[in-house]
RNA sequence: UACCACCCAUUUGA
């Protein structure tokens, strides 16, 4: 058993989940039995593979071995649970482990901000000191965490200055979070302060960091500042390229942007590291604000070629090229992709559609698939409005308004 | 011998 558990240990750590699964469906079969090692590396790979169907039947397991209230096994549950999207889940798994300790309530807190739920990760923050525990580094930064990816850049950067206070140890994580929001923020000032943060902890070294600062003087619009900084990375990673291309495409120099780009697609420059979706999204977007869309339009054909797939991002923009130009051919072939690839149903592919067709003078198409779409935001209904503003239906747009307070939005 | 936190692209609105 000691080397079966080494052998899953391993095959976690190279994250090779699917080997992992088979490896205990072997044991199974050789009728070996997991022990408290064992079955939380075979939770932790089902939760990666996603398939709440493999998780169930796991649980199910534990359950009946009775394993369910052991922390480590626990715990591990509870991080599945987060990954599915399965708050609830992992709630009951919490609640139901014996003795919990530190890293079960900071697992229920960043599976809270992996949600994009951050009530639930403030409840499980102030369950944690209620309970006497002190919060530790990883607990506050999941806190933040949860703030930064639900918008609440501000509070984020509160929260952080009262964990300095608290004296809790900062640390790399930290830092690349709030530097995150600064960016999102444009705050110059503040990401200077973080950045002296950075060289006096001594976290320059870390690549995720300077990925972050990256980011923060590209979005304020600072591009030799953000290229110094790419230039000093030792480890680029493709995070690093993507962080730079986009700098330059936010500043509205897309030539830069596709030139930084196209020195990513050259092997002999970057030995291992080829551009991803947000590569291709991001300069194909440079080209699409900068007011170009046939340049744009033609990076999209290009990433055809390439052996990277669009996903419901670059579809996004390309509609809103399509629109803009008027591009009712295209806009038709990426409909059908969509409905191909099963990226109909996605919020984003929707209402570009929408905007798309009504922008190209089919109000009928746009508006078939505006009612078709289950969950309309304010971005929908808008798309839709102005579809009929441009068509001279004044009547109608007035009556999707009043819809729109009726379905209980808040026009902006 | 195992468990938690981090960085990049985002659709509507003269």
């Amino acid at each position: 058993l000691l080397l079966w558990n080494s052998i899953l240990r391993a095959n976690v750590s190279h994250q090779f989940y699917g080997k992992v699964v088979s490896l205990y469906v072997r044991m199974v079969k050789d009728g070996v039995f997991g022990d408290g090692f064992s079955w939380p590396l075979v939770i932790r790979a089902c939760g990666y593979l996603g398939s709440v169907y493999l998780c169930r039947v796991v649980h199910g397991r534990v359950v009946e071995i009775d394993f369910e209230s052991r922390v480590y096994v626990g715990n591990e549950l509870v991080g599945m649970y987060g990954r599915l999207g399965r708050m609830g889940d992992a709630r009951k798994v919490f609640d139901n482990i014996g003795v919990r300790n530190c890293i079960s309530w900071n697992t229920m807190i960043s599976g809270y901000a992996l949600n994009y739920e951050v009530g639930g990760a403030m409840e499980m923050f102030r369950g944690m000191e209620c309970e006497g525990l002190e919060p530790n580094v990883v607990t506050w930064t999941s806190l933040l965490s949860s703030h930064a990816r639900c918008g609440r850049f501000v509070e984020t950067i509160e929260l952080f200055g009262l964990m300095r206070r608290r004296g809790v140890e900062i640390n790399a994580e930290t830092l690349a979070i709030v530097l995150s929001v600064c960016a999102d923020l444009g705050a110059f000032v503040g990401g200077k302060v973080i950045h002296g943060c950075v060289v006096k902890g001594g976290f320059e070294d870390y690549t995720f960091v300077k990925n972050a600062l990256v980011s923060v003087y590209g979005k304020c619009g600072e591009v030799n500042n953000a290229r110094n900084l790419f230039l000093e990375i030792k480890d680029k990673n493709i995070v690093s390229w993507n962080a730079l291309i986009t700098s330059y495409a936010d500043a509205g120099l897309c030539d830069d942007a596709l030139d930084v780009f196209l020195e990513l697609e050259r092997p002999q420059d970057c030995l291992n590291l080829r551009a991803n979706v947000v590569s291709w999204s991001a300069v194909i977007d440079g080209f699409a604000s900068a007011g170009q869309g046939e340049e744009s339009l033609d990076l999209f054909r290009q990433m055809q070629l390439s052996h990277v797939n669009a996903n419901t991002v670059t579809l996004s923009i390309v509609l809103s090229v399509c629109a803009e130009l008027a591009a009712l051919n295209l806009g038709r072939e990426i409909h059908g992709h969509v409905i191909r690839a099963a990226l109909d149903g996605n919020i984003l592919v929707e209402n570009g559609l929408v905007n798309m067709y009504t922008k190209c003078g089919c109000l009928k198409e746009g508006y078939r698939v505006f009612q078709n779409i289950q969950n309309k935001d304010l971005i929908s209904w808008n798309s839709m409005i102005s579809g009929y503003g441009i068509h001279g239906l004044g009547a109608s747009a007035l009556d999707t308004f009043d819809q729109v307070i009726k379905s209980g939005f808040k026009p902006d």
